[in-house]
DNA sequence: CGCTCATTTGAGGAACTTCAAGGTCAGTGG
DNA sequence: CCACTGACCTTGAAGTTCCTCAAATGAGCG
């Protein structure tokens, strides 16, 4: 993240609809500014980008955000620790309109794409000097830290469930967070969603029959498309 | 919270140095304007109390949370999730000097005391505006929202370990918030660091036998004063 | 002292992991 | 077109970790 066109570099041109699928929700940086043409001007003078990473790609390493703040347009980012044992645990996933980055380098985390994504880089200062004159982003950036807040505790009330029911409350917060379509494609890939969930990749394709059998949920033809059959029952899981 | 006053009806004078003894750490909230004196003088126009608890009150309820936030002066808070089912869960442990109660509604958490405690009150609104015109206020805010993230994300990393790696970093971490004096004393009950951990009061009582066994502490005479022996072991565990 | 609550210890059982193997799917090259 | 590859997903059997239930011990307070 030194240099941010040693990551543009490796990426060439492809068909977006291809990999950016029309399925996919895409967010609006600009939105942040309102109607208002000067502030969003301003915005607009801060950011790098769009940068696209494929799926897997690291984007930047903790220690690196220090400068610059992302905001995800398309895909889905995940915030994650790699232990030197191999095992990883991921704290997050990012989506589109989310903002990436806040936790200073204190957890040494691997910021990368869990899926294709297109990502907006941010000068942090910037945008932080830009609160200070404007309430309106003020007020915006204290809703994100605080809606992230929001969401790593939920995390971690999540984490002292029972599997069958971190992975329905997964599915179904998934399910709202994506805009409530009739089916959910789910983008991200099961060791990412079990090591999201602090469980096994085993244990996790069990509890989806499980899940599947007791009718709450139908894999419609593969596991990365589900349909939610019983909401109610899905979160009265315990 | 909708009248404060019925918060502290229900205390007593006592004894201070009895229940709030000289060994529990005391936070300042006027250090926040730094040396600007009017500064301070804005900040104590919005704050209210100190407000005394006793271990287990309840102070606030998460929807009452909306007009308030608090300054933990001396003493333990937790804020926790109480299920129908009886059953319970920690979300975060609040010592001198942190603020509680920056998420709204939407996760509706209690907020309690988890020792005997003081707290002030500050206008939310008050403080907001107060950061929009001022740079060292509005840092202050943003540093206390994006810390507490950290600690909501490590406590997610915490939840996907082993119960003696939870309970070894618990206890480390905890030992570094306190101010890593010779001694531990460990403010909160059993029930409380178990519900924090995603654990039984039984798992955390053994495992603590377990880590006084291979030495990395010991219990100085009883289980609430505790000698970390081994530090470096302690931060092994997994 | 005698009460209550907190902590410790034990035995058995449930939940989840580990290890192992088979199946599916998309992309690749012959 | 088809077989090959590699990543992902699914299923089974055995093993660990942690929980549940139950009882004993210890600490604080009137």
């Amino acid at each position: 993240m030194a240099n941010l066109d040693v990551c543009t570099a490796p990426f060439v041109e492809f068909d977006d609809t291809k990999i950016f699928g029309t399925a996919e929700t895409a967010a609006n940086f600009a939105k942040v500014a309102g109607d208002d043409v000067s502030l969003q001007r301003k915005l607009s003078a801060l950011q790098r980008g769009p940068v696209r990473f494929y799926q897997n790609n690291v984007i930047a390493l903790n220690e690196d955000v220090a400068d610059y703040l992302m905001f995800v347009i398309t895909g889905v980012v995940r915030s994650c620790k790699n232990c030197k044992s191999g095992h990883r645990s991921i704290v997050s996933f990012y989506l589109p309109g989310d903002f990436v980055g806040w936790v200073d380098a204190k957890l040494s985390l691997s910021i990368e794409a869990s899926t294709d994504t297109e990502l907006l880089f941010i000068k942090r200062k910037g945008l932080v000097s830009l609160a200070a004159q404007n309430v309106r982003i003020a007020n915006v950036l204290l809703t994100a830290t605080t809606n992230e807040l929001a969401r790593a505790q939920e995390h971690v009330l999540l984490m002292s469930k029972s599997a069958k029911c971190r992975i329905a409350t997964f599915l179904t917060d998934l399910w709202v967070r994506l805009g409530k379509a009739k089916y959910l494609d789910v983008p991200m890939s099961h060791p990412d969603i079990a090591d999201y969930l602090g469980l096994t990749t085993e244990t996790l394709s069990r509890t989806i029959t499980d899940l599947e059998r007791a009718g709450l949920i139908a894999r419609v033809p593969s596991a990365r498309r589900l349909m939610l059959q019983n909401h109610f029952g899905l979160r009265r899981v315990n």
